[in-house]
DNA sequence: GTATTTGCAAAATGTTTGCAGCTGC
DNA sequence: GCAGCTGCAAACATTTTGCAAATAC
């Protein structure tokens, strides 16, 4: 994942600021090896800048997610938690019970998306993959 | 997807009926090639059963995905939509433009599971594959 | 020094619950 | 007839917006 320095650099390039409560923010996203909601960062970025609002936490995940730092989970219970990311194209498997997240990027669905498209008449432009299922610590 | 008589059977075994906002629903999500909000779904709803409540339309999709007759899906832009099931497993191709959806079940990842469960020690018990693209009457 | 960002309060949105009356079987 | 269902109003949770003060560069 991006750390300081490179969030840095793409955010000037942007013309946008990395300011106290969106280091925060990044800091708990990379520390986490599991998927967090906006109030579950939130509450933690509190440890790193006391006086990090929650609104703060809902524009910089925007932001981050804009950069490509972060990544938005969607999970059979909802889509509202974000995890960090690697760069390019990846997918996620996640833990029904830890929500603990590791991507992956070896997703050659080449073939499966020419039958689809053949078969669909679509053009299909893009595709999103999620796994679920237990991680080792977690495997009855 | 399910008609009334096959709903109303499974809805008996269940002990549970199948009344006129019910059918109002059911009748919508079938007769719609697109996936709907529930707002949407309501809005149609009342046409077939004027009284349909906004309530209802929530509970009545409930009811009819764990039935097995709609299926809730996740884009990138959110997760709040509604659109008919085939049995057993599939997955969505849906459009960008319009929102059209075609399901389709020809989804062989095992090869692709089994690298993932080797690669990171996860057990993966289920997973969920989107596509996205235009549809034949969307395509620029 | 200045444009951007912040936190707060408040508004908007989307979803769920409590309950008295209605309805399907 | 009776369990289950409904619509309404109100509660609730989550996300967005407006704005004066604070901050990064």
């Amino acid at each position: 994942m991006l750390d300081e320095t490179q969030l840095s650099a793409i955010l000037a390039a942007r013309g946008d600021k990395l300011t106290r409560p969106r280091r925060a923010v990044l800091t708990v996203i990379a520390d986490s090896a599991e998927s967090l909601t906006p109030a579950e960062i939130h509450a933690r970025a509190r440890k790193f800048y006391r006086q990090t609002g929650l609104v703060t936490v809902y524009r910089t995940l925007d932001l981050l997610a804009e950069c490509g730092a972060v990544r938005k989970i969607h999970a059979p219970d909802g889509c509202h938690a974000y995890a960090p990311a690697s760069e390019g194209h990846a997918h996620h498997v996640i833990c029904q019970s830890c929500h603990a997240v590791i991507e992956f990027d070896n997703c050659d669905l080449s073939d499966l998306l020419a039958a689809v498209q053949r078969r669909t008449g679509y053009q299909v432009s893009g595709h999103w993959l999620e796994l679920f299922g237990y991680c080792p610590r977690c495997q009855p």
